[in-house]
DNA sequence: CGTTATCTTGACCGTCGTCAAACAGGGTGG
DNA sequence: CCACCCTGTTTGACGACGGTCAAGATAACG
């Protein structure tokens, strides 16, 4: 199987920054076989209910972790953004849990499970990066339950906005100029337990109410402080003390 | 130190569910000190943004883990059953991104943080099913997010009935005449994102329907089967192949 | 340039929240 | 033993947030 130096130093550079590796650990990073291939929006990278198969890092493009009641509806409980392993936990439960699929046109890395197993019993410093990996994303599902649970329709959306933001400034990501939100309305909706057309009334109260501007599906934050402060948020839960070497700039 | 036999085998048969642990591994876990404490209901066993101090296990009593919005509304994200690890990720992150509180008076062992970190370094296999804990738990508030998006109240009271019941079973505290929910019902509304009123009224519904019985707070499943349906229930997402040694059996 | 997905808007409705009061139970102290 | 809490449960009236349905406007795309 070849290799990918991109997505396997996009996977160093992620567990380096939940503690400190080794040459070696680093070594053993950069052995790993890793086949990097593109997928199309909408497409599964796995399915609830199936045996785990992969192992795999999102290299570009976006994708999501979602679940389905048994009439259909979906929610989202999870984003994957630039640099995230994807479905590490496969590697130690039976059964997937929920889906995973792409939001865009994504680039995926996939490591063969053997190996990545290999790696984690070799090396522990790695296999706890991986743990602190897993903890970091189970806090983000504590707080996103917290949003849905018991916020408003708009405090709920702002919040989610102000996250995506953080979270791509922390992965190197930022853009001064605003972010591109890579999602449809429904796709918030999704994310945020509410339907589209309410997603739409809520990102246009906040407009014409002046906490941001929009040009497509870019948000500019025109007022980050006031933003945040409607969202009630704030960046502990996301732990980037242990996710990026410093901390993550304010995006505006 | 004291050490806290009942409390380690707990600790031992817990860890032990997720993945074979030799004879060393147990051996290293019952060397572990532990201090065994009674705590009041509602006393805090850690707050949010302190640093982590503790390291604990639920001996008997309940627990849960809970977020607060910035004006003071409550989501418990997590509720802890007797035998399950309490605070494990305070090993691994520098912040406490949630409180944890006892729902009921409550015996905690506390085994103090250098000793575990140690254990976990030293026993691979058991830091692999502490991680498989935490994966678990993370599966369980993913499909906590869907159902608080994604159910209605009915549903979703319905549903968190289920999941107590039949998590209880696997832990070995299946009760046949039904189970005591040990909470308010206004904690029920912080567990589901709903009024305290709407819960009751929920419950009466539910009551009113046939598909359980109430006697104070113990719930009678006089309908499992119909409930179960109701309340779009499917065990999957507990993991119990890798939690508990056979497969929960059914209560009512 | 037509076709489709997405966004936008309005009218209407229902679930659930709010407020308030009554009721039950358990503990405490007189 | 009874009065008096205090907490938790129950119930009703009312209102609001967000859902539903449907149509039209835009934008993306072949």
């Amino acid at each position: 199987m070849p290799q990918d130096p991109h997505c396997l130093s996009l996977l160093a550079r992620r567990l380096a920054a939940h503690g400190p590796l080794s040459n070696e650990d680093h070594a053993a990073i950069f052995a790993l076989p890793c086949d990097v291939r593109t997928l199309d929006a909408a497409r599964y990278i796995v399915r609830e209910g199936e045996p785990p198969s992969i192992c795999a890092v999102l290299i570009s493009g976006f994708a999501y972790r979602q679940k389905l009641t048994s009439d259909g509806v979906r929610q989202i409980v999870s984003l994957l953004i630039p640099g995230e392993p994807l479905d590490f936990q496969s590697l130690f439960l039976s059964v997937a849990d929920h889906s995973i699929q792409a939001l865009t046109e994504a680039e995926i890395g996939f490591i063969p499970r053997p190996q990545m197993h290999a790696l984690l019993v070799a090396r522990p410093a790695v296999a706890r990066a991986v743990l602190i990996n897993s903890l970091v994303e189970a806090s983000i599902g504590r707080e996103w339950l917290l949003n849905v649970g018991r916020r408003d329709a708009r405090a709920r959306l702002a919040h989610f906005l102000c996250e995506f933001a953080v979270r791509m400034d922390a992965q190197g990501l930022g853009n001064s100029g605003g972010y591109e939100v890579p999602m449809t309305q429904e796709q918030l909706g999704d994310v945020l337990g509410l339907t589209a057309v309410h997603v739409n009334r809520t990102l246009r109260a906040l407009e014409g109410d002046g906490l941001l501007k929009r040009d497509g599906r870019r948000i500019i934050f025109t007022r980050w402080a006031d933003l945040r402060a409607e969202a009630d948020f704030s960046a502990r839960y996301l732990h980037l003390d242990q996710t990026a070497p410093a901390g993550a700039a304010q995006p505006g």
